[in-house]
DNA sequence: GGCGGATTGTTATGTTGTATCATCGCCGGC
DNA sequence: GCCGGCGATGATACAACATAACAATCCGCC
């Protein structure tokens, strides 16, 4: 919890990054009793080698490196996992996937997406949350899932 | 501008829709001296043949009926030319194209997409428009192009 | 042993979007 | 009159993203 929160745009220790979010990740499935096989534990780290969203062919592309018979539907079908255990979330804008950075805490989609450096930074703001929540209502739509991206420039690349 | 904000839920004079809709387009590609060509008007058109968001391909169908030589750069170039002058917008998660009922004002994407009739509906809530850019502020993000896609059910469908 | 559910293998196909170069029509300069 | 440039479209090919369908395997459990 204390190290979760860095500014992805900055240096940083990201083994770390990608060791916490293995960890976490394998303590979530243990307590929901679901499998995080070798696939999909594979395919999460591979996810995790940036804070750049990673398209399913480029995952199958690293995937086949160590696992011959990786073929589209092993990727997909482990995203899909990985998507519904909330692991990762998808971009769809970019129609890329992206490491969640608050797995297992209940929030909605929500980034912040540099067009110059690719660097996408997943963001939790609740106000932002309830505004949704309240145009929503305000149209008597009843919301199941929301999706914010925002393109643009992140401060490194402002200048 | 009166009757702009109906509910595209309910039962309404949707020929009105695609009349304003189309008169509205020539009118703002006249004043700032673009083609709306036949090709483009006709994309636009299919386009708003409903309130639900339409895919390129099923753009094609329906455009080559009339156009025997449209192909998908037909299309695609159809589109990307109604997007950049704001009469259409893309609907990320589906991959779908919908009419712009704001066009020619400056406003950012955001909809309510029903999961069951798939009628979608733009909406422009200056409060969450803020609470986007607020969220971005906080992270020292440039604002480029903000999407916000919320999917459930619409009043109709929810009962 | 054999049943059933979860996972993965395998082949094929469907859907969405671009690259590239050729062609056409128009208009303004020479 | 003709040429050159430009915006739009034609035409072919291909790239990128995603799913369908069925077989095989593994493993815990009765
Ligand atoms: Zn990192
Ligand atoms: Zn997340
Ligand atoms: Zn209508
Ligand atoms: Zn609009």
């Amino acid at each position: 919890m204390t190290d979760r929160h860095i500014d992805v745009h900055k240096a940083h220790d990201h083994e770390a990054c990608i060791d916490t979010a293995l960890a976490r990740a394998r303590a979530l499935c243990d307590d929901r009793d679901v499998q995080l096989t070798p696939i999909r534990e594979k395919v999460l780290a591979i996810v995790w080698k940036s804070h750049k969203p990673v398209g399913a062919y480029q995952v199958l592309d690293e995937l086949a490196r160590t696992h011959k018979a990786a073929r589209p539907p092993t990727v997909y079908r482990a995203l899909d996992f990985l998507i519904a255990e909330g692991l990762i979330h998808k971009i769809e804008s970019l129609n890329a996937y992206l490491g969640c950075g608050e797995a297992g805490v209940a929030h909605t989609s929500q980034f912040l997406i540099c067009r110059v450096c690719g660097t996408t930074e997943e963001i939790v703001d609740p106000k932002l949350d309830h505004a949704l929540d309240a145009a929503a209502r305000r149209a008597r739509f009843t919301v199941e899932r929301k999706m914010v991206e925002i393109a643009g420039l992140c401060g490194r690349c402002a200048g």
